[in-house]
DNA sequence: ACCCAGGTGGCCC
DNA sequence: GGGCCACATGGG
């Protein structure tokens, strides 16, 4: 197998998919509530779920805090788990409300505060939490998801059930402390492996098919 | 009729 | 520290 060290596979992905603007001009607001309803959930359904809330005006923290609940659960409906992503919802916008002056405010914070503040909320684990201080607040925390576990595994041999922050660790000290990679590095990861990286074996046309071990027998 | 999706938390041993 | 399970909808 070549080696295929991160900053070069990120290269690589990217010369495939062009950069790709995750979450582009939203309201931090969004970003947040998107982050909450896509927990196991396709990106077409949490989009249902958004555009139910934008048509009642409520893609907002504040009004979300002041809708019943029932009304709240219907317009999600579409992500799945509604009643819980309801109340985490909720819960995310009381919390803020009643502890900061402002969203802002709170994002405004260190980054290692703020992931341990996030991480004790209710319905925010790793990934929901550093997806929040990545694309909305703004700071630099690589995003792993199962597809960056699955991915990595197959072209670096590593643990499939690697825990979150190691690898977390791993990816951000081999590449640059750069905001727009952050950002963008992830949402390739997640290209990529909706494209080419399902637990099945989906090889043909992957741009990293070559450096991978699932498929690599095949391309060589 | 399955299997999966841009996870999380709880409970068991 | 790992292995299950519930949570729920919509698409392939």
């Amino acid at each position: 197998m070549r080696s295929l060290p991160f900053p070069e596979l990120y290269t690589k992905l990217r010369g495939r998919f062009g950069y790709l603007d995750w979450w582009p001009g939203e309201t931090t607001d969004e970003i947040i509530i998107g982050a909450i309803l896509t927990q196991q959930a396709s990106w077409r359904n949490v989009e249902k779920a958004i555009s139910n809330l934008k048509e009642a005006d409520c893609l907002d923290l504040k009004k979300i805090g002041r809708m019943r609940t029932s009304s709240l659960e219907m317009r999600i409906r579409p992500s799945g788990f509604y009643r819980q992503k309801a109340a985490k919802l909720k819960a995310f916008a009381r919390y803020v409300s009643s502890n900061y002056s402002s969203l802002d405010e709170m994002l405004s914070k260190g980054a290692g505060e703020l992931r341990e503040e996030l991480l004790s909320m209710r319905g925010i684990g790793r990934e929901t939490a550093d997806s929040i201080i990545l694309y909305a607040a703004g700071k630099c925390m690589f995003v792993v998801d199962a597809y960056t576990k699955r991915i990595t595994s197959r072209i670096y041999g590593s643990d499939p059930n690697i825990e979150y922050d190691e690898l977390r660790f791993d990816i951000s000290a081999s590449i640059p402390d750069d905001l727009e990679l952050y950002k963008d590095f992830h949402a390739q990861f997640v290209e990529l492996g909706k494209k080419y990286c399902k637990t099945k074996p989906l090889c043909n046309d992957c741009p990293v098919k070559s450096y991978c071990q699932y498929c690599g027998s095949a391309a060589r």
